[in-house]
DNA sequence: TTGAAAGCGATACCAG
DNA sequence: CTGGTATCGCTTTCAA
């Protein structure tokens, strides 16, 4: 491999005005065009790891996030990544798999991995764990979807409790007084939000809150699957059920068919999530929808915005969901 | 940031005796033990563009596909990376969104960006392209579920054909004989193959092929919508449709949906991939399923190989896929 | 504009 | 087992 001293060499000219040439600086055109096809002659390119040696600077973010085999990150990676992307920045994905340790390990090794920044969908970080790894490091993070309590840092987050109250209301117009929630634990903050979106619609139209009706699970599929067999299997089961995860929502769906329970005829869901799923559906199952696109967008530009020095204090964005028929 | 130095001066060593503790070698066990205090107490951490610039290594591998918003590859990442984690390699991924411009681009840049080797699942790439890039460099390329033709590096395929044909005998042994397929271009390694098990099919069983009954479109959700509408509205329409790959297959569920055709009563469809999706239908769509999880394995060993140097020629693997019920 | 030279922070050789 | 030192390839002053 050949290094930017050989092209000097072959150039006539010095590493530096090389260096200058690569990184777009002012050099006489003689030499410029003699560096070019010095370069093309040695086929020469920059050594990633000198120059990142010099510069402290890769041009790389992680991006750490449960998984990528559920549609809703990998459609939000989808979108950060086209935008670092035409940055100029690449991305390096860690998937923790809902493993609390792993989730630590990896943040770790990202941080020391010496990305530029970071984008993190956390799950069962601590704050002090964050900050312990974070240390004395500048390295801008990102939170998406949910946010760490006590972490000081950008998070772009949604409408968890507005939009689950609307699913709910929804469901209520339509007549249902007996609605189940089946949802993740009280640990993650996005299920806790949801929960709360789910009471509040029953408040607000006065009906009763029914502790048997509320199932905090995994956000797995057996969680939905088995939560719908138990619901069904009450004394007085739900009219309804508002599955406030993806994974969860397809585990309810394929309970009831194996049961032959019909959906929407025998007992109503309320998804969140897994459009694609569920509205492939006969009659397409509702869901809340998460704008991915924008959460995406808004996440990789915030941390560009880190990356070229903004210094200003954390800021919190609710993204908008819609409910989709 | 604490460097190596600070270490060594700290714990009154060298720098070497510091490395050697580092990367695991014979420490005195009273120098050990400050290095360890010495290392705690400045927090020092190994900063890897140094270490990589001095190693030329790297640790890390590129993975490069068309996107993760397919659930076949979203699956064949994440079982890759997790074998490649578990022996020390972390993943860069790029998608190139089909696009054969940024196929080429992100090839080279992975390549440039000093990945150890490279996971490749190809699309439009030439194999004279392919060279160009990886000329002199010594970095490994695992190919997956395609191969460039001409190209010599490892490939890790399904039994592409085979499957196809096998699906397409369970189509006539249902009682078909006019049988449409709808599938990506020519240019495209599996959707060739998938028509040849196709076309075996036919011809094992008596059947005339017919060209209005084959269509290629590409690999999305139009071509399955529109191939779904087109063929319908033939005047002899099939009786089923095989599909080969989710996008399309989601695509042909839609359109058969809003036209009212009922699926599988009015019209069978085998499909391809979307085990997900086409599982969560009443009844459950029959699809070949290929082995995410064997894929990505089989390629993240076969890469690892490499990467400790292995120098046999090239193998080519055909994985075998499964129909499903 | 250009070039000489000083690092960036690690590893690895070789002598002790 | 330890330490001094050259080196990896590039960027970046600072003079000229």
């Amino acid at each position: 491999m050949a290094t930017i001293k050989d092209v000097a060499r072959m150039a006539g000219v010095s590493q530096s005005t090389v260096s200058k040439y690569i990184n777009g600086g002012q050099v006489r055109p003689a030499n410029l065009e003699s560096i070019r096809q010095a370069i093309a002659a040695l086929d020469y390119r920059v050594n990633p790891f000198a120059r990142s040696l010099k510069t402290q600077r890769s041009h790389s973010v992680g991006i750490l996030l449960p998984t990528l085999s559920v549609p809703f990150y990998s459609q939000i990676f989808t979108s950060l990544d086209k935008v670092l992307r035409e940055r100029g920045y690449h991305t390096i994905i860690s998937c923790y798999s809902s493993d609390h340790g792993l989730e630590r390990d990896y943040f770790n090794f990202l941080v020391s991995t010496g990305v530029d920044g970071l984008i993190y969908l956390p799950e069962n970080l601590t704050a002090d764990e964050f900050s312990e790894i974070i240390a004395n490091r500048s390295v801008p993070v990102i939170q998406v979807d949910r946010a760490i309590p006590g972490v000081c840092a950008d998070a772009v987050l949604t409408d968890n409790t507005e939009s689950s109250c609307q699913a709910v209301s929804h469901l209520i117009r339509s007549g249902h007084r007996r609605i189940a929630a089946i949802t993740g634990p009280g640990s993650i903050q996005t299920a806790r939000e949801r929960i709360a979106g789910y009471l509040r619609a029953l408040e607000e139209n006065g009906i009763l809150y029914d502790d048997a009706l509320v199932l905090r699970g995994e956000l797995i599929f057996a969680t939905g699957y088995q939560g719908f067999l138990h619901m069904m299997g009450l004394a007085a089961p739900p009219t309804a059920i508002f599955s406030t995860n993806s994974d969860i929502t397809i585990g309810v769906i394929t309970a009831a068919r194996e049961r032959g329970v019909n959906i929407p005829n025998d007992v109503t869901v309320f998804g969140y999530d897994c459009v694609d799923v569920c509205s492939m559906m006969t009659p397409p199952l509702p869901v809340v929808y998460q704008p991915e696109q924008e959460i995406g967008r808004t996440a990789a530009q915030w941390l560009i915005r880190r990356l070229e020095g903004d210094g200003d204090p954390p800021r919190t964005v609710r993204l908008k969901c819609s409910l989709q028929f």
